[in-house]
DNA sequence: AAGTAACCATACCGGTCGGTATACTCGCAG
DNA sequence: CTGCGAGTATACCGACCGGTATGGTTACTT
């Protein structure tokens, strides 16, 4: 009967795991079910238990990496951020960049993207979601920091970030970042 | 032997053009060569004779919606375009709503960068070029119009232009161009 | 003692993948 | 008239795809 099923079980978590990295790392296209049951060292009859079908497990995996994303970030401003003001919008970047650590893949979300062309893939509501929360972060720190406006601004902000992201990647534009905090701090007004 | 082989034939023409839109609409690890060859009424045999690979004609493709989009573009300057000044900067967002015409996929290099994971690509320097290419574009128009340090302000420009694909495919946010002209405005200072 | 959730192992299904092989037809330039 | 480039048609290859089936083993509950 299948059902809803709980992945969360030691076999589950590791085939999220695994999945998390190769998906990531090759495009979800591109890694079948069979390699990720076998590099998490079960079998395919438990990833179908666990979570169903592979679109299922798609989905699971770009909620567990906006999880472990937002995780990441709260951890860095907590022991690296500053502790107020623009440099701590600023600091998201810096995050952004810690978090990838020479990978060239990348957004997650916006490689998924290209590769979910079905529009009722569950995956599609998760990206979307977590682009809004990018977004929200950013105004939000904006408001912290007293700027006015902080819902255009960090409207703006968020728009910056996606683009440097863009041009890193796929641009290869090793300067990206530096340049996207340059134009935050000249659309921000420099405080 | 295959050697280099010559594309530009009609059949190879056609397979270019149905691969263009399928590569596009379904993405590139989606699509088969079977489904191209037959969607364009001709042969894998032949396909393989014009182009070599999967590969080649992914490459081909690339370079050919690259030279696409810069004829369109061209075009809608030369008919809808405003003459001088900022606007015509900022006419190029209008353009891009205008090639996309519905579609939800968003850039084809940014979606094509997700699926080409090996470094060796040959598609790579094409993606790697198209960026910069749509850079120079904008560093070029706010040079043409008078701005000082159009060198910094494009590369702003283009990162804003990039996120708000972003934001609008990805994010699902309708009103990211829009949010875009506003934010261009802004960095480019109004005029 | 019975039930159940979680797991392992293996085999199978129809279908598609990128790529190659063989053999033939047509039109054109030397 | 010959050779060649471009095209057609069909068949084949091993590998992999997502997904299912069968069967058996633990370990914890009730």
């Amino acid at each position: 009967m299948a059902r809803t099923a709980n992945p969360d079980t030691p076999a589950g978590r590791k085939i999220l795991e695994v999945a998390g990295v190769l998906f990531y790392e090759r495009g979800i296209g591109a890694v079948g079910v069979d390699l990720i049951a076998e590099q998490a060292g079960t079998t395919k009859k438990t990833l179908y238990d666990r979570f169903g079908s592979k679109d299922a497990l798609v989905a699971a995996y770009l909620e567990r990496r906006e999880e472990r994303w937002e995780e990441f970030l709260e951890e860095w401003m907590r022991a690296r951020g500053p502790k107020s003001g623009l440099d701590r919008v600023l600091a998201v970047l810096d995050a952004e960049e810690a978090w990838w650590a020479g990978s060239r893949r990348g957004c997650a979300f916006v490689n998924a993207h290209a590769e979910l062309s079905e529009g009722d893939h569950p995956g599609r509501a998760v990206l979307r979601e977590g682009k809004r929360r990018s977004r929200g972060k950013f105004v939000a720190l904006l408001a912290e920091a007293g700027v006015p406006d902080a819902e255009t601004l960090g409207a703006r902000v968020h728009m910056v970030y996606e683009g440097a992201m863009v041009n890193l990647t796929v641009g290869g534009m090793a300067e990206a970042f530096d340049e996207a905090r340059e134009a935050i701090r000249a659309l921000v007004g420099e405080g």
